[in-house]
RNA sequence: GGGGAGAUACCAGAGCGGUCAAAUGGGGCAGACUGUAAAUCUGUUGGCUUAGCCUUCGGAGGUUCGAAUCCUUCUCUCCCCA
Protein backbone atom coordinates (compact mmCIF):
# COMPACT_ATOMS: atom_id res chain seq x y z
CA UNK A 1 0.00 0.00 0.00
CA UNK A 2 1.64 3.53 -0.96
CA UNK A 3 1.73 6.43 0.98
CA UNK A 4 -1.19 7.79 -0.27
CA UNK A 5 -3.39 4.58 -0.26
CA UNK A 6 -2.68 4.36 2.95
CA UNK A 7 -4.06 8.10 3.92
CA UNK A 8 -6.80 7.60 2.11
CA UNK A 9 -8.70 4.91 3.79
CA UNK A 10 -7.71 6.79 7.31
CA UNK A 11 -9.54 9.11 5.97
CA UNK A 12 -6.68 11.94 6.56
CA UNK A 13 -6.45 13.63 3.07
CA UNK A 14 -8.31 16.49 2.86
CA UNK A 15 -6.29 18.21 0.01
CA UNK A 16 -3.23 17.79 -1.98
CA UNK A 17 -1.90 19.48 -5.20
CA UNK A 18 -2.26 17.45 -8.17
CA UNK A 19 0.92 15.16 -9.27
CA UNK A 20 1.49 14.71 -5.39
CA UNK A 21 0.15 10.97 -5.97
CA UNK A 22 2.95 10.40 -9.40
CA UNK A 23 5.90 12.13 -7.77
CA UNK A 24 5.54 9.47 -4.23
CA UNK A 25 5.51 6.56 -6.99
CA UNK A 26 9.10 7.76 -8.27
CA UNK A 27 10.74 6.62 -5.29
CA UNK A 28 11.97 8.51 -2.13
CA UNK A 29 11.00 11.93 -1.71
CA UNK A 30 11.84 14.38 0.98
CA UNK A 31 8.98 16.10 2.61
CA UNK A 32 8.39 18.22 5.86
CA UNK A 33 5.65 19.31 8.44
CA UNK A 34 6.08 22.27 10.48
CA UNK A 35 5.19 23.33 14.05
CA UNK A 36 5.38 26.13 16.17
CA UNK A 37 7.42 25.91 19.03
CA UNK A 38 4.33 27.98 21.36
CA UNK A 39 4.88 25.72 23.94
CA UNK A 40 7.05 23.65 25.61
CA UNK A 41 5.24 20.34 24.20
CA UNK A 42 2.97 19.21 21.86
CA UNK A 43 -0.27 18.80 22.27
CA UNK A 44 -2.91 15.84 20.78
CA UNK A 45 -4.11 18.86 18.18
CA UNK A 46 -0.61 17.70 16.88
CA UNK A 47 -1.14 14.56 16.76
CA UNK A 48 -2.87 14.09 13.05
CA UNK A 49 0.22 15.61 11.31
CA UNK A 50 2.66 13.43 13.05
CA UNK A 51 0.88 10.32 12.26
CA UNK A 52 0.94 11.67 9.10
CA UNK A 53 4.58 12.10 9.31
CA UNK A 54 5.17 8.83 10.52
CA UNK A 55 3.08 6.81 7.98
CA UNK A 56 5.03 8.87 5.44
CA UNK A 57 8.91 7.61 7.09
CA UNK A 58 6.75 3.92 7.07
CA UNK A 59 6.08 3.77 3.28
CA UNK A 60 10.14 4.67 2.92
CA UNK A 61 10.00 8.40 2.04
CA UNK A 62 12.28 11.00 4.31
CA UNK A 63 10.25 13.13 6.54
CA UNK A 64 11.70 16.22 8.06
CA UNK A 65 10.30 18.00 11.48
CA UNK A 66 10.46 21.88 10.96
CA UNK A 67 10.55 23.29 13.89
CA UNK A 68 9.41 27.25 13.53
CA UNK A 69 12.11 29.27 15.40
CA UNK A 70 11.06 32.11 13.17
CA UNK A 71 7.87 31.79 12.33
CA UNK A 72 6.85 31.44 15.77
CA UNK A 73 8.34 34.96 16.42
CA UNK A 74 5.75 35.84 13.74
CA UNK A 75 2.44 34.17 14.59
CA UNK A 76 0.61 32.62 12.19
CA UNK A 77 -2.99 34.44 11.49
CA UNK A 78 -4.29 31.16 10.47
CA UNK A 79 -7.30 30.50 12.49
CA UNK A 80 -6.77 33.37 14.95
CA UNK A 81 -9.49 35.96 15.30
CA UNK A 82 -6.75 38.43 17.09
CA UNK A 83 -3.01 39.53 16.72
CA UNK A 84 -0.78 36.59 18.75
CA UNK A 85 1.57 37.35 21.68
CA UNK A 86 5.27 37.35 20.37
CA UNK A 87 7.55 35.05 21.92
CA UNK A 88 10.69 35.80 22.81
CA UNK A 89 14.22 34.04 21.65
CA UNK A 90 14.88 32.58 25.24
CA UNK A 91 11.49 30.43 25.23
CA UNK A 92 11.40 29.39 21.35
CA UNK A 93 14.91 27.80 22.22
CA UNK A 94 13.59 25.62 25.15
CA UNK A 95 10.49 24.89 23.18
CA UNK A 96 12.34 23.60 20.51
CA UNK A 97 14.36 21.32 22.76
CA UNK A 98 11.63 19.91 24.60
CA UNK A 99 10.08 19.45 20.91
CA UNK A 100 12.52 17.43 19.32
CA UNK A 101 12.14 15.17 22.52
CA UNK A 102 8.76 14.38 21.53
CA UNK A 103 9.48 14.41 17.69
CA UNK A 104 12.07 11.37 18.37
CA UNK A 105 8.89 9.20 19.74
CA UNK A 106 7.02 8.85 16.32
CA UNK A 107 10.12 9.17 13.48
CA UNK A 108 13.20 6.71 13.70
CA UNK A 109 16.21 9.39 13.34
CA UNK A 110 18.18 6.32 13.09
CA UNK A 111 17.16 4.25 9.71
CA UNK A 112 20.15 4.54 6.80
CA UNK A 113 18.60 6.71 3.82
CA UNK A 114 14.94 7.38 4.76
CA UNK A 115 15.91 8.37 8.61
CA UNK A 116 14.04 11.90 9.91
CA UNK A 117 15.95 14.92 10.38
CA UNK A 118 14.94 17.73 12.37
CA UNK A 119 15.66 21.38 11.46
CA UNK A 120 14.98 24.54 12.75
CA UNK A 121 14.18 27.33 10.52
CA UNK A 122 15.45 29.86 12.82
CA UNK A 123 18.72 28.64 11.63
CA UNK A 124 18.36 30.44 8.02
CA UNK A 125 16.56 33.25 8.42
CA UNK A 126 18.10 34.77 11.70
CA UNK A 127 20.76 36.71 9.32
CA UNK A 128 18.87 37.22 6.85
CA UNK A 129 18.47 41.07 6.57
CA UNK A 130 15.27 42.92 5.85
CA UNK A 131 16.28 44.29 2.24
CA UNK A 132 17.67 40.62 1.60
CA UNK A 133 14.18 39.71 2.37
CA UNK A 134 12.39 41.87 0.27
CA UNK A 135 14.79 41.45 -2.41
CA UNK A 136 14.79 37.60 -2.61
CA UNK A 137 11.10 36.73 -1.20
CA UNK A 138 8.97 39.56 -1.43
CA UNK A 139 9.48 40.34 -4.79
CA UNK A 140 7.72 37.35 -6.05
CA UNK A 141 4.81 37.27 -4.61
CA UNK A 142 1.91 39.82 -5.07
CA UNK A 143 0.15 41.40 -2.38
CA UNK A 144 -2.87 40.88 -4.36
CA UNK A 145 -2.36 36.99 -4.18
CA UNK A 146 -1.35 37.05 -0.48
CA UNK A 147 -4.53 38.94 0.32
CA UNK A 148 -6.84 36.07 -1.13
CA UNK A 149 -5.37 33.82 1.26
CA UNK A 150 -8.30 32.90 3.89
CA UNK A 151 -6.23 33.76 7.00
CA UNK A 152 -5.59 36.96 5.56
CA UNK A 153 -9.25 37.68 4.33
CA UNK A 154 -10.80 36.29 7.32
CA UNK A 155 -8.73 39.15 9.52
CA UNK A 156 -9.43 41.83 6.81
CA UNK A 157 -12.95 41.46 7.06
CA UNK A 158 -13.22 41.11 11.05
CA UNK A 159 -12.38 44.65 11.96
CA UNK A 160 -9.86 43.72 14.09
CA UNK A 161 -7.52 43.81 11.52
CA UNK A 162 -4.24 41.79 10.68
CA UNK A 163 -0.59 43.62 10.90
CA UNK A 164 2.01 44.01 8.41
CA UNK A 165 4.11 41.17 10.57
CA UNK A 166 1.11 39.06 10.39
CA UNK A 167 0.68 39.50 7.07
CA UNK A 168 3.94 38.52 6.15
CA UNK A 169 4.05 35.48 7.70
CA UNK A 170 3.40 33.30 4.83
CA UNK A 171 6.11 34.51 2.66
CA UNK A 172 8.26 33.45 5.95
CA UNK A 173 6.38 30.18 5.79
CA UNK A 174 6.57 29.88 2.01
CA UNK A 175 10.03 30.90 2.31
CA UNK A 176 11.15 28.07 4.72
CA UNK A 177 9.65 25.22 2.00
CA UNK A 178 11.88 27.28 -0.72
CA UNK A 179 15.13 26.29 1.37
CA UNK A 180 14.43 23.03 2.16
CA UNK A 181 13.47 22.67 -1.64
CA UNK A 182 17.07 23.81 -2.46
CA UNK A 183 18.93 22.77 0.04
CA UNK A 184 17.78 19.63 1.11
CA UNK A 185 15.66 18.41 -2.02
CA UNK A 186 12.44 18.48 -0.27
CA UNK A 187 9.13 18.40 -2.37
CA UNK A 188 6.35 17.83 -0.15
CA UNK A 189 4.93 20.03 2.31
CA UNK A 190 2.22 18.55 4.81
CA UNK A 191 0.21 19.85 7.49
CA UNK A 192 -3.21 20.30 8.81
CA UNK A 193 -6.04 21.73 6.37
CA UNK A 194 -5.58 25.07 8.22
CA UNK A 195 -2.11 25.45 6.73
CA UNK A 196 -3.10 25.24 3.20
CA UNK A 197 -2.38 28.46 2.22
CA UNK A 198 0.94 28.82 3.78
CA UNK A 199 1.70 25.59 1.76
CA UNK A 200 0.84 26.84 -1.38
CA UNK A 201 2.50 29.93 -0.88
CA UNK A 202 5.51 28.20 -0.87
CA UNK A 203 4.94 26.16 -3.70
CA UNK A 204 4.09 28.74 -5.39
CA UNK A 205 7.75 31.01 -4.59
CA UNK A 206 9.57 27.53 -5.31
CA UNK A 207 8.29 28.13 -9.02
CA UNK A 208 8.93 31.46 -9.36
CA UNK A 209 11.65 31.85 -7.70
CA UNK A 210 13.49 28.35 -8.58
CA UNK A 211 11.21 27.45 -11.46
CA UNK A 212 11.07 24.21 -9.68
CA UNK A 213 7.80 21.70 -8.93
CA UNK A 214 7.13 21.48 -5.12
CA UNK A 215 3.84 19.61 -3.65
CA UNK A 216 1.29 20.33 -0.70
CA UNK A 217 -0.83 17.42 1.26
CA UNK A 218 -3.07 18.47 3.69
CA UNK A 219 -4.99 16.56 6.36
CA UNK A 220 -8.88 17.34 7.64
CA UNK A 221 -8.82 19.04 10.56
CA UNK A 222 -9.87 16.59 13.44
CA UNK A 223 -13.50 17.07 14.71
CA UNK A 224 -15.27 15.61 17.38
CA UNK A 225 -18.95 14.15 16.63
CA UNK A 226 -20.55 16.61 19.03
CA UNK A 227 -18.88 20.04 17.26
CA UNK A 228 -16.78 21.10 20.41
CA UNK A 229 -13.33 21.25 20.03
CA UNK A 230 -11.26 18.11 19.81
CA UNK A 231 -8.25 17.46 21.97
CA UNK A 232 -9.52 20.20 25.21
CA UNK A 233 -10.46 17.95 28.21
CA UNK A 234 -12.06 20.01 31.60
CA UNK A 235 -8.34 20.88 32.16
CA UNK A 236 -7.83 22.65 29.15
CA UNK A 237 -5.12 20.97 26.30
CA UNK A 238 -4.21 17.70 26.69
CA UNK A 239 -0.26 17.31 26.67
CA UNK A 240 1.94 15.01 25.23
CA UNK A 241 4.52 15.94 27.77
CA UNK A 242 3.66 13.78 31.13
CA UNK A 243 4.36 16.94 33.32
CA UNK A 244 1.52 19.35 32.26
CA UNK A 245 -1.04 15.72 31.48
CA UNK A 246 -0.47 12.99 33.26
CA UNK A 247 -0.34 9.53 31.46
CA UNK A 248 -3.41 8.44 33.45
CA UNK A 249 -5.48 11.52 32.26
CA UNK A 250 -3.77 11.13 28.96
CA UNK A 251 -5.17 7.47 28.85
CA UNK A 252 -8.33 8.35 30.29
CA UNK A 253 -9.05 11.28 27.90
CA UNK A 254 -9.13 8.60 25.25
CA UNK A 255 -10.97 5.76 26.73
CA UNK A 256 -13.76 8.31 27.02
CA UNK A 257 -14.35 9.38 23.42
CA UNK A 258 -17.54 8.35 21.95
CA UNK A 259 -18.16 5.91 19.93
CA UNK A 260 -18.22 7.82 16.73
CA UNK A 261 -15.18 9.41 17.32
CA UNK A 262 -13.18 6.29 18.50
CA UNK A 263 -13.58 4.35 15.21
CA UNK A 264 -12.48 7.78 13.45
CA UNK A 265 -9.48 8.49 15.65
CA UNK A 266 -8.47 5.07 15.17
CA UNK A 267 -7.78 5.04 12.04
CA UNK A 268 -5.48 8.46 12.29
CA UNK A 269 -4.01 7.72 15.45
CA UNK A 270 -3.04 4.35 15.18
CA UNK A 271 -1.00 2.20 12.89
CA UNK A 272 -3.55 -1.01 13.00
CA UNK A 273 -4.26 -2.35 9.41
CA UNK A 274 -7.75 -1.74 7.67
CA UNK A 275 -8.28 -5.03 8.55
CA UNK A 276 -7.48 -4.88 11.81
CA UNK A 277 -9.76 -1.66 12.31
CA UNK A 278 -12.73 -2.95 10.74
CA UNK A 279 -12.84 -5.92 12.93
CA UNK A 280 -12.07 -3.94 15.93
CA UNK A 281 -15.22 -2.05 14.98
CA UNK A 282 -17.35 -4.85 13.92
CA UNK A 283 -16.59 -6.11 17.47
CA UNK A 284 -17.21 -3.26 19.28
CA UNK A 285 -21.04 -3.04 17.63
CA UNK A 286 -21.74 -6.52 18.90
CA UNK A 287 -20.84 -5.04 22.71
CA UNK A 288 -20.53 -1.61 22.56
CA UNK A 289 -20.65 -0.86 26.65
CA UNK A 290 -17.55 -3.20 26.56
CA UNK A 291 -15.83 -0.20 24.85
CA UNK A 292 -13.88 -2.27 23.34
CA UNK A 293 -12.91 0.67 20.66
CA UNK A 294 -12.12 3.00 23.35
CA UNK A 295 -9.63 0.52 24.93
CA UNK A 296 -7.38 -0.46 22.40
CA UNK A 297 -7.21 3.39 21.20
CA UNK A 298 -6.39 4.77 24.52
CA UNK A 299 -3.69 1.88 24.76
CA UNK A 300 -1.88 1.95 21.42
CA UNK A 301 -2.04 6.12 21.89
CA UNK A 302 -0.29 5.73 25.25
CA UNK A 303 2.09 3.22 24.71
CA UNK A 304 3.15 5.69 21.88
CA UNK A 305 3.51 8.83 23.75
CA UNK A 306 4.10 7.59 26.98
CA UNK A 307 5.77 3.92 27.56
CA UNK A 308 3.96 0.25 28.18
CA UNK A 309 4.50 0.63 31.94
CA UNK A 310 2.91 3.95 32.40
CA UNK A 311 0.01 2.67 30.04
CA UNK A 312 -0.07 -0.39 32.29
CA UNK A 313 -0.22 2.16 35.63
CA UNK A 314 -3.01 3.97 34.47
CA UNK A 315 -5.04 0.81 33.67
CA UNK A 316 -4.61 -0.22 37.44
CA UNK A 317 -5.55 3.38 38.38
CA UNK A 318 -8.57 3.64 36.32
CA UNK A 319 -9.31 0.56 37.89
CA UNK A 320 -9.33 1.31 41.25
CA UNK A 321 -10.96 4.48 40.89
CA UNK A 322 -13.48 3.78 38.54
CA UNK A 323 -14.10 0.07 39.23
CA UNK A 324 -14.38 -1.83 42.45
CA UNK A 325 -12.58 0.06 44.21
CA UNK A 326 -13.99 0.62 47.63
CA UNK A 327 -13.18 1.90 51.22
CA UNK A 328 -11.20 -1.76 51.95
CA UNK A 329 -9.38 -2.17 48.88
CA UNK A 330 -8.25 1.72 49.59
CA UNK A 331 -6.99 1.08 52.80
CA UNK A 332 -5.02 -2.03 51.67
CA UNK A 333 -3.08 -0.20 49.08
CA UNK A 334 0.75 0.26 49.91
CA UNK A 335 2.07 3.87 50.01
CA UNK A 336 3.92 3.48 46.69
CA UNK A 337 0.47 2.41 44.39
CA UNK A 338 -1.66 4.66 46.08
CA UNK A 339 0.61 7.80 45.41
CA UNK A 340 1.00 6.55 41.48
CA UNK A 341 -2.56 5.86 41.15
CA UNK A 342 -2.99 9.39 42.86
CA UNK A 343 0.07 10.94 40.38
CA UNK A 344 -0.98 14.13 39.39
CA UNK A 345 -4.05 14.50 41.49
CA UNK A 346 -4.24 17.71 43.22
CA UNK A 347 -3.07 17.44 46.74
CA UNK A 348 -3.21 19.08 49.65
CA UNK A 349 -1.82 19.06 53.46
CA UNK A 350 -3.45 19.71 56.65
CA UNK A 351 -1.07 19.17 59.96
CA UNK A 352 -2.41 16.52 62.34
CA UNK A 353 -3.95 18.41 64.97
CA UNK A 354 -6.11 20.15 63.34
CA UNK A 355 -7.33 16.61 62.11
CA UNK A 356 -7.94 15.42 65.78
CA UNK A 357 -9.32 18.98 66.95
CA UNK A 358 -12.61 18.10 65.56
CA UNK A 359 -13.10 20.25 62.75
CA UNK A 360 -16.48 20.36 60.48
CA UNK A 361 -16.21 18.50 57.37
CA UNK A 362 -17.09 22.09 55.65
CA UNK A 363 -14.03 23.87 57.31
CA UNK A 364 -11.97 20.73 56.08
CA UNK A 365 -12.96 20.94 53.05
CA UNK A 366 -12.81 24.41 52.43
CA UNK A 367 -10.57 26.44 54.01
CA UNK A 368 -8.00 24.09 55.28
CA UNK A 369 -7.52 22.19 51.90
CA UNK A 370 -9.34 24.60 49.49
CA UNK A 371 -10.90 21.42 47.61
CA UNK A 372 -14.19 24.08 47.62
CA UNK A 373 -13.31 27.86 47.09
CA UNK A 374 -16.27 28.43 49.91
CA UNK A 375 -18.12 27.04 52.09
CA UNK A 376 -21.76 27.38 50.90
CA UNK A 377 -20.24 25.12 47.44
CA UNK A 378 -18.84 22.59 50.06
CA UNK A 379 -22.24 22.64 51.77
CA UNK A 380 -23.95 22.69 48.48
CA UNK A 381 -21.87 19.65 47.54
CA UNK A 382 -22.92 17.72 50.83
CA UNK A 383 -26.35 18.01 50.52
CA UNK A 384 -26.45 16.83 47.06
CA UNK A 385 -24.23 13.55 47.53
CA UNK A 386 -21.64 14.63 45.66
CA UNK A 387 -18.70 14.15 48.39
CA UNK A 388 -16.87 11.29 49.09
CA UNK A 389 -14.18 10.75 51.67
CA UNK A 390 -11.94 7.03 50.93
CA UNK A 391 -15.26 6.31 48.21
CA UNK A 392 -17.81 6.66 51.42
CA UNK A 393 -20.41 9.18 50.53
CA UNK A 394 -20.67 11.34 53.65
CA UNK A 395 -22.77 14.56 55.02
CA UNK A 396 -22.20 17.71 56.84
CA UNK A 397 -22.22 15.88 60.61
CA UNK A 398 -19.32 13.36 59.51
CA UNK A 399 -16.79 12.67 61.68
CA UNK A 400 -13.21 13.56 60.71
CA UNK A 401 -10.41 11.29 62.56
CA UNK A 402 -7.62 9.28 62.42
CA UNK A 403 -9.07 6.26 61.69
CA UNK A 404 -9.25 7.73 58.25
CA UNK A 405 -6.03 7.95 57.41
CA UNK A 406 -4.88 5.23 54.70
CA UNK A 407 -1.11 4.81 55.34
CA UNK A 408 -1.30 6.79 57.99
CA UNK A 409 -0.86 9.91 56.26
CA UNK A 410 -3.35 10.02 53.46
CA UNK A 411 -7.32 11.23 53.19
CA UNK A 412 -8.90 10.59 49.86
CA UNK A 413 -11.48 13.08 48.85
CA UNK A 414 -13.76 13.10 45.71
CA UNK A 415 -15.56 15.82 44.74
CA UNK A 416 -18.09 13.73 42.50
CA UNK A 417 -17.13 10.78 40.47
CA UNK A 418 -13.85 12.05 39.12
CA UNK A 419 -12.49 14.73 40.93
CA UNK A 420 -9.91 12.94 43.04
CA UNK A 421 -7.90 14.70 45.80
CA UNK A 422 -5.39 13.70 47.65
CA UNK A 423 -4.93 15.51 51.46
CA UNK A 424 -1.72 14.63 53.26
CA UNK A 425 -1.89 14.61 57.00
CA UNK A 426 1.75 15.90 58.51
CA UNK A 427 2.72 15.69 61.49
C1' G B 1 -19.03 67.28 14.33
C1' G B 2 -24.73 66.11 14.89
C1' G B 3 -28.51 62.60 16.60
C1' G B 4 -30.08 58.05 19.00
C1' A B 5 -29.70 53.41 21.97
C1' G B 6 -27.48 50.95 25.80
C1' A B 7 -24.16 49.02 30.21
C1' U B 8 -27.90 43.71 35.02
C1' A B 9 -24.58 37.33 37.73
C1' C B 10 -19.89 32.85 33.67
C1' C B 11 -22.60 34.28 28.80
C1' A B 12 -27.16 35.90 26.52
C1' G B 13 -31.18 38.48 28.41
C1' A B 14 -35.93 40.08 31.49
C1' G B 15 -36.96 43.34 35.45
C1' C B 16 -38.19 49.96 35.32
C1' G B 17 -39.82 52.43 43.39
C1' G B 18 -41.01 47.87 48.12
C1' U B 19 -43.19 41.02 47.34
C1' C B 20 -35.30 41.29 43.95
C1' A B 21 -29.75 37.62 45.61
C1' A B 22 -32.75 39.50 40.80
C1' A B 23 -37.41 35.79 35.65
C1' U B 24 -35.92 32.78 31.39
C1' G B 25 -32.32 30.28 28.19
C1' G B 26 -27.35 28.61 27.53
C1' G B 27 -23.04 27.11 30.04
C1' G B 28 -20.87 25.04 34.72
C1' C B 29 -21.24 21.66 38.91
C1' A B 30 -23.66 17.53 41.30
C1' G B 31 -27.46 13.41 41.73
C1' A B 32 -30.41 9.39 39.09
C1' C B 33 -30.02 6.31 34.77
C1' U B 34 -25.80 4.25 31.86
C1' G B 35 -20.81 1.90 29.15
C1' U B 36 -16.10 6.25 33.34
C1' A B 37 -20.66 7.36 26.88
C1' A B 38 -24.73 9.99 24.47
C1' A B 39 -29.71 11.32 25.38
C1' U B 40 -33.06 12.21 29.33
C1' C B 41 -34.81 13.57 34.18
C1' U B 42 -33.74 16.10 39.06
C1' G B 43 -31.17 19.49 42.08
C1' U B 44 -27.83 23.55 42.24
C1' U B 45 -25.13 27.90 40.33
C1' G B 46 -22.66 35.72 45.28
C1' G B 47 -20.68 35.12 50.42
C1' C B 48 -21.23 33.93 55.61
C1' U B 49 -21.18 32.28 61.96
C1' U B 50 -27.44 29.89 56.78
C1' A B 51 -35.40 29.73 59.57
C1' G B 52 -31.17 34.86 59.65
C1' C B 53 -27.36 38.27 58.11
C1' C B 54 -23.79 40.75 54.69
C1' U B 55 -22.11 42.40 49.67
C1' U B 56 -23.92 42.81 44.39
C1' C B 57 -27.44 45.25 38.64
C1' G B 58 -20.78 50.17 34.60
C1' G B 59 -18.21 54.32 38.44
C1' A B 60 -19.32 58.48 41.77
C1' G B 61 -22.96 61.44 44.02
C1' G B 62 -28.27 62.62 45.07
C1' U B 63 -33.95 62.06 45.85
C1' U B 64 -36.80 58.56 49.12
C1' C B 65 -38.88 55.44 55.07
C1' G B 66 -37.16 52.24 50.90
C1' A B 67 -33.40 52.34 44.46
C1' A B 68 -31.28 47.36 39.63
C1' U B 69 -35.59 50.64 38.94
C1' C B 70 -36.09 58.06 39.65
C1' C B 71 -32.40 62.51 39.14
C1' U B 72 -27.21 64.52 38.27
C1' U B 73 -22.53 63.46 36.55
C1' C B 74 -18.44 60.56 34.75
C1' U B 75 -16.59 56.30 31.96
C1' C B 76 -17.32 52.85 28.20
C1' U B 77 -20.04 50.28 24.08
C1' C B 78 -23.20 50.15 19.84
C1' C B 79 -26.19 52.38 15.83
C1' C B 80 -27.60 56.32 12.34
C1' C B 81 -26.31 61.01 9.76
C1' A B 82 -22.03 64.25 8.18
Amino acid sequence: MTFIEELRWRGMIHDMTPGTEELLAKGMTVGYIGVDPTSDSLHIGNLATLMMLLHFQRAGHKPIGLVGGSTGMIGDPSGKSDERVLLDENILRHNQGCIRKQLEKFLDFDCGENSAVMVNNYDWTKDFSFLQFLREVGKHITVNYMMTKDSVRKRMESGSGISFTEFSYQLLQGYDFCWLYEHMNCRLQMGGSDQWGNIVTGTELIRRKLGGEAYALTCPLITKSDGSKFGKSEGGNVWLDPAKTSPYKFYQFWLNTSDEDAANYIKKFTLFTREEVESLIAKHQEAPHLRLLQKELAKDITIRIHSEAEYKAAVEASEILFGKGTTETLHHLSEDTLLSVFEGVPQSEISSDVLSSGMTVTDFLSDKTHIFPSKSEARRMLKEGGVLINKQKITEDFPLNESLLLNGKYILVQKGKKNYFLVKVIQ
